[in-house]
DNA sequence: GAAATGAATAATGTATTCAAAGTATCTTAA
DNA sequence: TTAAGATACTTTGAATACATTATTCATTTC
């Protein structure tokens, strides 16, 4: 049937050359590996074949090395010197610690908002927030995109009073773990709207601490949720090879 | 005198090649280029050139482009697509607000340490800061090098009772700017010692919110003690060009 | 039959080459 | 003299080539 030559396993999904300039092919790279593993296509511990991916993409290896080289500084992807790369042994507790550290960063800008907000900024987040209060009410017809959107604008607004080293940290702790600010992936979330709408109170009444609190809560409760989802991908590579001798 | 011929200036100092290992040639070429822009040897906003490096270290440029990759992620170094990498515009707020994240962090590790501590861990950091009150009273002869180590100490038994994600965040917000940890360069350090005390005590009564708050204080009092350090090297490019036209 | 040794194979890390984009220099016209 | 454009040079980014280290698999030995 095909012809059995030195073709390789399509172990990964081949994708369109997408944009081929010059320039950024590294991070078109870290973004389809990303993929990779944040949906469990390959799983914890497993290892990432250099020229499987470049082939699967049709670039070369250089700009698969630089990727994963990224992909290890975010913690996603574990380097052994002459071993290579492999997806990174993550546990429960590790994506329940992450959005706790993300939490605590978040706190500190929610604070920072506290102090600082402007009206504008302030009469922003209210109009965000009332149209996830919409939403929950008279349903709205907001799919998940939306209120991911919704959400994510939320805390934009309440991020960008933060100076820029903070900011800086939060779009890395954002974006290098499972599901970050994907509270509104089944549709809407009572819990997280109410966890909003405290935070949103104690920014406005310039309650610091309190808006530091309100956020560290809204994390944790976010953690928790994101570790119970992506175990139901399987991403912690529950497969039966693991558990079969 | 000098073969004026195709010879490179000689920019960055020349390091013997270490160790020539094969697979952790990136790593060294990181240390290498982060010691450059941490101690003020290249600028704020100087561009570095790949090959002079590659020159410098006689190592080919694929490794010095991972390691610009990563000094990227670090935030040390500034990637722009076609135009290659330059030391990142770090201004004296960013050190400061880099300083107040290791706050908070440390601060989360600070409040589990007083929540979860041994016995055992909690006698260590005794005996640690009581090395630091001798060297205070009596000049016990430690010199700069032992006051840092033990500080050091006293800060990692302290983050050793955080799970492996926040060790994982502390491990690099520690190394990823100037000065990190050093606080007694300059010999005894009066206020240090003095939030080391507070720390210690909040732990080991289990006043979680309270180490975190004490944490939260030293680190932001090491952060300015940080920038006005590394202003005084030249670090933040004040050189002469930049203010002559 | 299991463990150990060694060759064959495959994959990684580094060097080198090549093409594309940027930068600087030189020329020419206003 | 200055500004604009063309040309030469430099540097980057990606591809390829090569050397070294892991891994696999067959063979041998206990």
């Amino acid at each position: 049937m095909e012809p059995q030559g030195d073709e390789r396993e399509p172990r990964y999904p081949q994708r369109a050359p997408a944009s081929r300039r010059r320039g950024v092919l590294g991070e078109e790279v870290v973004d389809y590996v990303r993929e990779l593993i944040l949906t469990g296509t390959i799983r914890s511990g497993e290892k990432i074949d250099q020229q499987a991916v470049s082939e699967a993409l049709g670039v070369s290896r250089s700009p698969i090395r630089e990727a994963l080289v990224v992909l290890g500084r975010e913690g996603l992807v574990e380097l052994t010197p002459r071993r290579g790369a492999a997806v990174a042994h993550l546990s429960p507790e590790d994506i329940i610690d992450h959005y706790a550290l993300f939490g605590v960063v978040s706190g500190r800008a929610a604070a920072l908002a506290a102090e600082t907000i402007t009206e504008e900024g302030l009469s922003e987040l209210r109009k965000v927030h009332a149209r996830f209060l919409d939403a929950g009410s008279d349903g709205a017809a907001l799919g998940p995109e939306d209120l991911q959107q919704l959400n994510h604008d939320f805390h934009r607004i309440i991020n960008l009073t933060a100076p820029g080293r903070t900011r800086w940290l939060l779009r890395h702790l954002e974006h290098s773990v499972p599901s970050s600010y994907y509270e509104f992936a089944d549709g809407w979330n009572h819990a997280a709207v109410e966890h909003h709408a405290a935070i949103l109170e104690a920014i406005a009444s310039g309650d610091a601490d309190g808006a530091r609190r309100a956020m560290e809560a809204h994390l944790q409760a976010s953690g928790e949720a994101a570790a119970a989802q992506v175990a139901a991908i399987g991403f912690f590579g529950d497969n039966i090879r693991a558990t079969m001798p």
